[in-house]
DNA sequence: TATGAATGAGGATTCATTCAT
DNA sequence: CATGAATGAATCCTCATTCAT
């Protein structure tokens, strides 16, 4: 169970760290640096890109945060937000077996990209960057993440469904890089769907977590 | 088959830009280059962190480059080159069924991985920095790979081997996306060698991608 | 007739590349160029020196500018918007014959010297150094003014006034380059005024060109 | 007269600095330096362009020379001196009146123009970045061929030849800024010879100095 | 004489950040 | 809240110069 955090506070963008401020503006300007962040990377992006996307000047962005990187660490935090709700499950869904919980996760996982500004997990590769305090959390949050996949995965050995031989991390790692590495390269055209996608993801790991056919 | 091109030169970094230069050097350069791209990433990596670690002044590298983005290319290049080379197989693998092709270039492309400076693939991300041409140029070897790939995937959805419905281009990118991210996480500490990790990925690929169970 | 150019915007400074900005601390920026490229030459001239003379850091220059070039183009404009103005006659004095046109030119070409910086001409031998696009328009400029003097040259030939195997090309390049050659030594000592050394080139130049005399 | 120096050593470029050295390449060096300090002006050419030009690489140039400055001044030395060599008369032309030994003058300065490499009063602008003494050197010479210039003025004036209002040193300073301007546009097309040049020049400097015609 | 390699002092440019208005 | 202007530290790149071989 993850159900440790706020659900409340999860999904929602890190409040503005200053007095009594315009909300909306806030969004905007954390979008923004979510896009600007996607197209160039954290470190080649400019304040100022963000600023002129929001519609203002580069110096008033500095009324809403104090450093470039408060701007890093809010999508991240927003997006690993988002995943940590992702790992809340049902009743019936908790007490299934390892392949049909994997299963639904890689589902609820894949629900939230088309309502979730995908450039959130994006942040991913930076997280270095952020001071080590912030990194720290992030990786926390991180952690609590690949903590209930590997569960699962271990679940799935010991009940037999998943392959003895399988590493419980590695495996972990693979799942979140692929469910991750899909806002490198996935524009959703209409010929492909979020769903089909994550079918298609489903059924490679749970299929291909399996023991070896034996016969 | 991909045999077009040349395996003398693939494997090979590529030639220093200049005249008559001394070719260690050029590859200690690299390499630092390498080590400094992978750290820090292509844009924090300064020029000057590059030359320490050479034993050189920032001043002197620029005997041997015209700009930093030099280095990111050269680096791409030797990082694909030997991708590229990897998709050479052997006249009974090229006659074999598409589940033991995708397995054998699993293994191939996972046995070059001790062999070759990790920080090769590391440059994947930071393509988008390079001028047109060159990323034209970085394009056109990683479309190489991807078609190979591609080309078993759809032979083996036609012999009845992999899932029908199955998208070739997203299998392809998920191929990739998998081994690619190897570098990002692992560090072969002994308890797991690139062996095991190659055997995980063959296993579930080739198994994940297979038609659904009926029975 | 030269009037096609606006008379309003012609002697002044080209306006500051951005959007609103300090009108005053441009021309502050112009003028301090100006005396530097004067005194160093504009490749010798370091943008530090030019923020200097303003009494800001040169970080703070790239506010105004985006390149060092800039600075050459718009003081190459404002010379050269500075001479075109000064080609437009009264309506007299386009009536009147080849002599007291290129008389009154020169004239009107020296009164503007003691008004207007003169390093605005000194950018002359620069001109190379800009851009294509830029180096054309400012060559269009030139031009412009060439051809002005070139067709007073010619009605004078026409006329009878001046030596018929003058060649115009080279009478007009001469006339310029000895205006020209004015802010090379020229220093208003008080000795020696603009009005007369205007009336030494008019004198010069008008009966230079006189054809020989045959008596 | 301007006797004094020895018309031997006056045409002939400065020896080169060092030991034994191949005088051919010295004047190779020479011509080299001359043509990119014209193509791109003395600050702005490189070390490298000059050795490439040569064939050789930058690094052997310092087997001639100790500091780029010294082609400047070498140039510079070689222009002035043919410039020098010019001002030397026959007894028949120093028995003339001034009109006729300024028109010689211009003569036999427009006459070494074509065996001359242009470049060498190329060099004219950049005296001020040669040391103080290196410039006083070439001031000097300068200066010689001014005061030769001027004497021949005050010569025309004291004869009536000359408009009496003429200031001497403006005239000087006019006819020298003409002379060299050459260098500046005119190329030998063969439409315009250096003879028709000089002539122009010629008549243009005598007719235009003399006095206001009265009648 | 010539070369290859290195040096190191600049100099242009960028950009996160500050702050008075 | 927002702006315009400035800051200053960082960083890339240039190039005259040196020197062992």
């Amino acid at each position: 169970m993850v159900t440790q955090h706020d659900p409340e506070s999860i999904t929602v963008a890190p409040a503005p760290p200053k007095g009594t401020l315009n909300g909306a503006r806030w969004h905007e300007i954390l979008d923004a640096a979510g896009e600007v962040f996607q197209e160039k990377g954290y470190q080649a992006a400019r304040i100022e890109d963000i600023a002129n996307r929001v519609g203002i000047l580069k110096g008033s962005l500095y009324y809403y945060i104090e450093t470039k990187e408060d701007l890093l660490y809010a999508l991240s935090v927003a997006g690993h937000s988002t995943g940590l709700a992702t790992l809340d499950e049902d009743d019936a869904t908790r007490a299934a077996d390892a392949p049909a919980r994997i299963g639904a996760f890689i589902e609820r996982w894949m629900a939230t990209i088309p309502s979730t500004p995908q450039y959130a997990r994006v942040t991913e590769r930076d997280v270095r960057l952020l001071t080590d305090q912030r990194r720290a959390a992030v990786m926390e949050m991180r952690n609590q993440m690949h903590q209930y996949v590997r569960k699962i995965v271990e679940q799935g050995i010991a009940e037999g469904h998943f392959d003895p031989t399988t590493d419980p991390g590695v495996a972990t790692n693979s799942i979140f890089e692929l469910l991750n590495s899909t806002s490198r390269w996935f524009r959703p055209t209409g010929r492909l769907s979020h769903d089909a996608l994550g079918a298609f993801y489903k059924k490679l790991i749970v299929q291909g977590l399996r023991p070896e056919a034996t016969s």
